[in-house]
DNA sequence: CGTTATTAATTGAACGTTCAATAAAAAAAT
DNA sequence: ATTTTTTTATTGAACGTTCAATTAATAACG
């Protein structure tokens, strides 16, 4: 039973599919056919629309990508105040927004971090991304403190994060998102205070910055 | 041309062409063939010694975690100063060890660790020694600060360490392994100064072992 | 307004390839 | 001569891709 053609539909329907695959089984076993099963459509299908396995693989990681530059960006635009902290803080929170570490967008996440070191296309993906990110974290902290030390501010707080965005989605009991949030600030606070002079409100540190 | 059998042998070739073979080329492309061809065998013999590629990839990563064991023991080991600096000191630089940044060992830890959420016998490895590291340095981190603090220090460094290990293991160019343990020397002492009174000596973060 | 022709979307099956596992043969060692 | 170790050849299953056939939607036409 053919159904009405809609691409851009159809392209969103395969790349949720995709992550929920791979969150159910792994990138290894998220075949064309599981992860047409999953779409409701057949597989041929996705060579139609992705010219084949990788192009959709690729697709799904710039859906990652786009994400969680989104979610950075809502709420740095969300801000009333653009000191250090702030920002910063936002650059935080994005990074644990919903939409990156909830299971299907972390384990994909991840796997493709992984794959990325042997497919050159993945790893130009994930170098933009890791660049933009650096380069935002180093401004901000440049701001207060010395250029040498903004950079290692900025290399420790990503370490922080990705660590703790890490370790949350390999073992999902331990310390859920606020608990990640709440030390990746810890560690943001001590780096501000230790090269910035005074800290904005360390004792504040896990308040909204944002809302809805 | 057949060779003479010797079982520990052929074991430990088996192991490092299979950690080998994933540097190169990757889990998913780390084919029996090719791991045999790594270690100058044939591949039928991986059955023969390990049962089977399961039975390998677990020794495989039975290995690793052993060498991580053993790198920590060591350094621990070769302190004359049981303070708590020092011992946690200890645990960062074998985390540090070139056992365990090198390509080989960094890139099957890697692959093993986003393998290990859809394989349970994995899954069961990798627990126990999270584990354990995590004991490890609450443990040290509770002789100088209350209990729900050096758990969160504890759960704070362990992922600052595993974030630096990460992004070695991503991007060999940025940050070499002295990067990295000078940044989580740094995160070390400001977990310290932050509950535990006076700090060491944070300039001499580096250095030799100070008593705290 | 109804009929026909054309286009686009989708399916399902077949194909060729690759892999892990196995079995049988060959070589070394005892 | 028997046992252990290793290689080679084979098997069966699973995968991604491709393609002809089918169906729905749209356009052209009278």
């Amino acid at each position: 039973m053919p159904k009405v053609g809609n691409e851009p539909l159809r392209r969103r329907q395969l790349i949720s599919a995709t992550m929920n695959a791979i969150d159910e089984a792994g990138l290894a076993d998220a075949t064309i056919l599981r992860i047409a099963r999953r779409a409701g459509v057949s597989a041929g299908i996705i060579s139609h629309y992705f010219g084949g396995k990788d192009g959709l693989l690729e697709a799904t990681m710039r859906q990652i990508l786009t994400d969680l530059g989104n979610a950075v960006g809502e709420r740095r635009r969300a801000l009333d105040d653009d000191s250090p902290r702030a920002c910063l803080g936002a650059v935080i929170e994005g990074n644990f927004d919903d939409s990156q570490v909830t299971g299907p967008a972390a384990k994909t996440w991840l796997a493709f971090w992984t794959s990325s070191m042997h497919k050159p296309d993945l790893a130009r993906l994930q170098n933009v991304n890791d660049r933009r990110l650096y380069a935002n974290l180093c401004f901000h902290f440049s701001r207060v403190m010395p250029r040498a030390e903004a950079q290692d501010a900025a290399r420790g707080l990503a370490a922080m994060i990705d660590g703790l965005w890490l370790r949350g989605a390999l073992t999902p009991e331990g310390l859920g998102a606020e608990g990640a949030r709440r030390l990746a600030f810890a560690c943001l606070d001590q780096l501000l205070a230790q090269h910035g002079g005074a800290p904005a409100s360390p004792s504040a540190a896990i308040g909204e910055t944002h809302d809805e």
